[in-house]
DNA sequence: GTCTATATTATGATAGAC
DNA sequence: GTCTATCATAATATAGAC
């Protein structure tokens, strides 16, 4: 009993052990369940009944993890801001600053939430009128919109679009550009990725009219902006 | 008995009588009352139980009226899809052919789904899983495409938008623009109505910027195609 | 066309044994 | 950390009296 499995030793505190580690693969497990559920279910659908039933235990287990089926939801909310987050860092980083960065960045972004609608559906449309998120779990898209402002005015700098672009309004304009391309994917093509449907083809376009929408000062502009 | 009240005369069948315009407004209000509740709980919150709570009936007594919930949920899209076609349908028709009337049109169209967000939101999100809208329900939004296409030919043929605007794609660009302000204001603002929010004022600059997507041909262009 | 009564099913959540 | 048992609540829908 006592072997080599589970050496059950009292937890010598000071930092995670296995204990810790297992219970937060379970936590992953029951949020993965989560996602397929709603995925099937739709976003309201959620029920921890219906999770339990998945993960093969009773509904009363899950309380171990969670506090309350609001509870799941804003771990679902964190969980998918920041993996959201991570990707759109991620692919902005890979790529030149300015423009490209910014185009690839929100492609990734587009990529990902087709690839979680579910969670996009949680982040984005609110159809939880009793989920309200923690501040903690919106904390995410305010970097999200720090890293976007950054590289408008990346794109600013390097002359690829005029200096109002190095705004609130111009972040409010991307995101409008990319809600609408991406509600209407989720809403009118449900089964279909990124690339595959009707309306993200129109990507590349709307990022062109995004360079129209600021355009460099011409040299008219300039001269009279110098002569003053 | 037989005074001058509910003359209760057996329906002279041929029509529409006394009884048949009653049960008509019973059923418009029960279509209110179920706005009013998908208002306040969500889309996917409505029930035929609160629906009965709010109207002073007992639940059965919906079922002389709607065959099941999801019948309710079928008339509000039908209605709803009525009421937003003719509304943009009235705008356009008062407006001036071409890039006024579509601009109008989408603006109206934009005031009335915002005034009627819980109906908005059952339209372009569909949050309901297992609510399928009849094919019935479905056909004024084909005719929304084609009065839209009609502005954009219009806009093209008196040399507002060039050539290209008179396409399937420019309509689906027109309908994703309109779908990005819309999803912002009423996920990030869910109170504020057309124009007081931080989204919609930017209807205007995206306009102009369908303007720029579909340029006219320069005369450059044009003597090159004329010289082929 | 309204009601009462009921069948059926489902949910979130807690208490307490093991 | 798992279970059984249970509470409290709510839903859609139907049968049948009036």
């Amino acid at each position: 009993m006592k072997s080599d499995r589970t050496p059950a030793a009292p937890p010598a505190s000071g930092r995670p052990d296995r204990r810790a580690r297992r219970r937060q693969e379970t936590i992953e497990e029951i949020l993965d369940i989560a996602e397929d559920v709603m995925t099937d279910e739709g976003v309201t659908g959620l029920s921890l009944a219906e999770v339990a039933r998945r993960l093969g235990v009773q509904p009363p287990s899950l309380y171990k993890y969670f506090p309350s089926l609001m509870g799941v939801y804003n771990a679902l909310f964190l969980r998918g801001q920041r993996e959201h987050l991570a990707v759109m860092r991620q692919a902005m980083a890979d790529a030149e600053p300015g423009l490209v960065a910014l185009t690839k960045g929100l492609e990734a972004s587009g990529r990902w939430l087709l690839a979680n609608r579910a969670i996009a559906q949680l982040l984005f449309w609110r159809p939880v009128p009793s989920f309200e998120p923690s501040p903690e779990a919106l904390a995410p898209s305010v970097e999200m919109v720090t890293l976007q402002r950054a590289a408008l005015a990346d794109a600013v700098a390097v002359g690829q679009l005029g200096p109002e672009a190095d705004s609130d309004e111009a972040v409010y304009l991307v995101s409008t550009l990319i809600s609408g391309v991406l509600t209407q994917a989720m809403a009118n093509e449900p089964h279909l990725e990124w690339g595959q449907d009707r309306f993200t083809p129109a990507f590349p376009k709307l990022m062109r009219l995004l360079v129209a929408a600021y355009p460099l000062p011409t040299s008219k502009a300039k001269r009279r902006s110098h002569s003053r």
